[in-house]
DNA sequence: ACTAAAATGTGATGTACATCACGTAACTAC
DNA sequence: GTAGTTACGTGATGTACATCACATTTTAGT
């Protein structure tokens, strides 16, 4: 399918535009493609946009005393994903972005994007709606954090997202759930 | 300060309603008292409304096997709660919310405020906005959960709401963290 | 003011995890 | 191919926390 199409039907699920409409807010986007390993956001760098994911899939990540890595998401197709501390507040990013596959994405800046939930209620009322999944989604991560053990994440992950599985290597899984390589294999070889 | 005042001098911070506006606005909130104590959402029941802290403080908070609770949120005045995830979702309530103190809200319902989104622009601006501060925040916490131990959790927590701790009851701060409450009395026993 | 209940402090012990150490296997590049 | 890197497995040991048990202090109700 067409970048266009993706994200004309992603939008609609929420939002109605009309063809006009959608086509005026589609030219902001930017389509951009990056390598398996390349960086979209880094850390103490300005950040000006966020991304609509098309294909492949992308980790936005936190390093701590430049030794221990903390996944904060995976971003897989019509997922959203940038450093929205950083762009809402207009700091400079905390956490990285790169690549765990070769990905496409769909490229927006924060002042189009300012610009057009200004110019088309429909856009704005979309946006709402978009933050406010994550932000749930967002407080039962944190819920599940305090309530359950490395094993209980673990499993509700791969029920979550079964594809990640084989997708990304072990590591990065149990840099996601917050526990050690080490412990993550004994999880699994344990059952 | 009146109860309408407080709540236009928060919603001027982020949008702009004009004086018809925000009347019409107002006039979809009701005014609610509790006592300490009092519980305004309950776990299993149906959440019709979203509540704005006028005086007081509230816990929103979820427990596990009936023994050990959760703390996902503390509101104070000018804050907003509710039990996001049921109220987007239109299901029953997965957490509970009650008052630590007396306390004063603005209550608003889940229709009403779709339907001021709806007629007014700079409405959904305003909730556009209110969401994302929470995401960032809870995006904040979350990583916090994953990065720091016990004790920094604790400091940060007191340099951001220095207010709480003599306010609230230690085992709910231990609540809030994460943490026994044998712990928490540990942590500042020994500094 | 008296009593019951709730909040807090503190020692002893248990446990889920991290860390360290070292091995093997699987990709990647030239 | 071979060499270097990255991923993964597994034992030994350490540690931050939980849990249990019980004492003390503070708060709330009549």
């Amino acid at each position: 399918m067409e970048a266009k199409e993706i994200l004309k039907e992603h939008i609609a699920k929420t939002a109605s535009l009309t063809d006009e409409q959608f086509d005026y807010f589609y030219s902001h986007f930017k389509l951009l493609t990056y390598k398996k390993g390349q960086t979209l956001v880094t850390e103490g760098d300005k950040v000006d946009c966020e991304y609509f994911v098309l294909s492949g899939c992308l980790k936005a990540f936190f390093i701590n005393d430049d030794i221990k890595m903390y996944i904060l998401q995976f971003a897989m197709p019509t997922w959203w994903t940038s450093d929205y501390n950083a762009l809402y507040s207009n700091a400079r990013a905390t956490i990285n972005i790169d690549c765990i596959t070769d990905v496409e994405v769909l490229c927006l800046s924060s002042a189009d994007r300012e610009k057009l939930c200004d110019e088309i209620h429909q856009v704005e009322h979309f946006f709402r709606w978009r933050t406010n999944r994550g932000y749930v989604a967002s407080q039962k991560r944190l819920l599940s954090f305090m309530n359950n053990d490395a094993k209980k994440r673990y499993e509700e992950l791969l029920a979550l997202y079964p594809q990640l599985y084989n997708l990304v290597p072990k590591h990065l899984i149990a840099a996601y759930l917050g526990i050690s390589r080490e412990t993550l294999s004994r999880l699994y070889s344990a059952h």
